[in-house]
DNA sequence: CAGGATCGTCGAAGCGCTTCGACGTAAGGA
DNA sequence: TCCTTACGTCGAAGCGCTTCGACGATCCTG
């Protein structure tokens, strides 16, 4: 229970060298000898030492840690929330860095207080808002800071997200190459477009722009997460009257009605492909796991985690990274669209 | 950008007393007048003093921060486990601690690494399995630790989990008060039982003794996640010849799979509550969205959260606690159930 | 073969905080 | 009134590490 850890000294000693060696040994930023080295190895080994980890931050002013900011409300789906903070925390581990978990709820001053306190080095925000009251935070903090998705005015932040515009119009130049003229989006619910969200306007405005772009007629509506309501919605699409007489093609834009959506078709008798075509934007495993599988938009959530750590890295390392990345989208055809009949 | 930290000396200057005074007076070790303590308070706000993370844990030889290892593989769904890690946090900060945030993929040698290293105080541990390669490590750790879910030997550890034996007894009961004779578990994907994964098992077990309590008939099943094999599975439960000609109470203890088994159902032409009763063991909110709302047990993710931290916060004082805590499931009566026809 | 570079190592000075013992000073007991 | 006790505060000694400057020793170069 109450060994207690061993020190730097202690390794010094066992090596038979001074403590600033085993230091320079295992930082590298001096060269040893190689005999040397080794011995000190050795002893690390042997000893089974571990750095101190606050005395390391005191004396070197990094905590080689980064926080990682979740969102409060979840606009993000859970689960691609989830895959999002995995693949933080890996990509921080092969920088040597460990992540602090945070939830917005602390708001501004719990940034403050991480980041003044030296707890992190640098900080990863998620889901992001338009008129993000943490913003100007960040911009006045001496720790570097990566965001995913895009505030209103992102100027002087780094930032990174998939091109969901992209992703908009890939979905509905996919129905385009396959004959569908007349094309609606589901997107998230309308709470979601209300708060001002960044990925689910632009995904609307690709999907506008694409739709006009392609001649095309196109309706893009906020979607409910209960199935009555998407039901509901869906069966509206398909009543005489709706203005689409020929609908032929539906893009998903939420994870949590893509299920509904299917089973809301199944139940009004559309087959899918044969009399809709339907493409989702959501992560694979949710296309792969529908029936049929979902031809679809990748959100590829590790992709973006990752990249946001590099760039979060690039920072702390002091070097100039770009303001915006935009993750290129990739659909992948699966079985749930096909040429319009 | 560059704004030097302000230390505890800068602020005993400015107070006009001496370090240990200010020491003493933001951690109340000792007695200090009211009017000194004001004068550092003071001091402290206009100066916006934080103190360093890492001079502290090296001189207290404490970190405040907690270390939360999330599981590798998904056994748990992973909602679950996001509001599972928020309430983590939540709990911590309201002791005043800080989570680390792990993945189970850096194995023993990670926790080892942490834990060493004084990075954190104390682990939580997500989903531990029945034979987890971990758990000797934890024994032999000097920092405390806390487990959600349970091994199969649990002897000197802290163990915390939903009482799944009696969620899944809850739901037979509610079923057996209906009048249901005959019913079904549709439990996780069978590689979770394979994989020796306790909360599946112990529901199945639970189901099987109040079953037999209750004199009914039962089957407990593995339920695969996609929409082709649940819907397989579903259909073959009420053919002629599966031997329970006469089921009517369905038990999904599957996250993922309550959609499909509810679309399934729908397909089959079984109405929900008239012709088959549901009963789901899952989050409250996939209850409420489902059509008709769900029955169900509900997975307390953030008490169990809650709960853990709370007993690794009093492992830390160095409070005893108790090996094994279960918690009481509650289950909701939606639109899902009803009695038997 | 002398002079300057270079290499490998050491010693010591912090980093910012907590905590221990000590030292007045004011209050309580005899 | 004198001695004890408690209270409020201070100074200094670390906590374990990194990093700077220094110093022999070895290596070239002319």
């Amino acid at each position: 229970m109450s060994r207690r850890a061993v020190t730097i000294a202690e390794v010094a000693r066992h090596a038979g060298v001074a403590v600033s060696t085993v230091s320079y040994v295992l930082s590298g930023k001096r060269t040893i000898s190689a005999t040397t080295r080794q011995r000190v190895l050795d002893s690390v080994r042997v000893l089974g030492y571990h750095p101190n980890a606050g005395a390391r931050a005191l004396a070197s002013k990094r905590a080689n840690v980064i926080a990682l900011v979740l969102p409060l409300r979840a606009g993000m789906h859970l689960p691609v929330l989830m895959q999002f903070a995995t693949s933080v925390v890996t990509t921080a581990r092969q920088y040597d860095h460990d992540v602090l978990l945070m939830t917005a709820d602390e708001g501004p001053d719990g940034l403050r207080r991480v980041a003044a306190s030296a707890l992190v080095d640098g900080l990863v925000l998620m889901d992001v808002e338009l008129d993000d009251q943490r913003v100007p935070l960040l911009r006045e903090l001496a720790e570097p800071s990566v965001l995913i998705g895009f505030p209103a005015d992102s100027a002087g932040l780094t930032c990174v997200d998939l091109d969901f515009a992209r992703a908009g119009a890939l979905c509905v130049d996919h129905l385009a190459e396959l004959g569908h003229r007349e094309i609606a989006l589901l997107g998230a619910p309308a709470v979601v477009y209300e708060r001002g969200t960044g990925f689910a306007r632009r995904t609307r405005e690709g999907f506008s722009a694409a739709v006009r772009a392609h001649g095309q007629t196109g309706a893009a509506l906020p979607c409910e997460e209960t199935f009555d309501e998407v039901f509901g919605e869906v069966k509206a699409l398909f009543e005489p009257g709706s203005g689409m007489p020929g609908l032929s093609g539906l893009i998903v834009h939420n994870e949590a009605a893509v299920g509904h959506v299917l089973s809301a078709l199944r139940v009004l008798g559309k087959r899918v492909p044969e009399d809709v075509s339907v493409v989702a934007i959501c992560p694979d495993d949710v296309a792969d796991r529908a029936s049929p599988p979902l031809t679809s938009v990748l959100i590829p959530a590790g992709d973006v985690a990752h990249r946001a750590v590099e760039l979060l890295m690039a920072k702390l390392d002091g070097r100039e990274v770009p303001e915006a990345t935009l993750l290129e989208p990739r659909l992948t055809v699966r079985e749930s669209t096909a040429p319009r009949a």
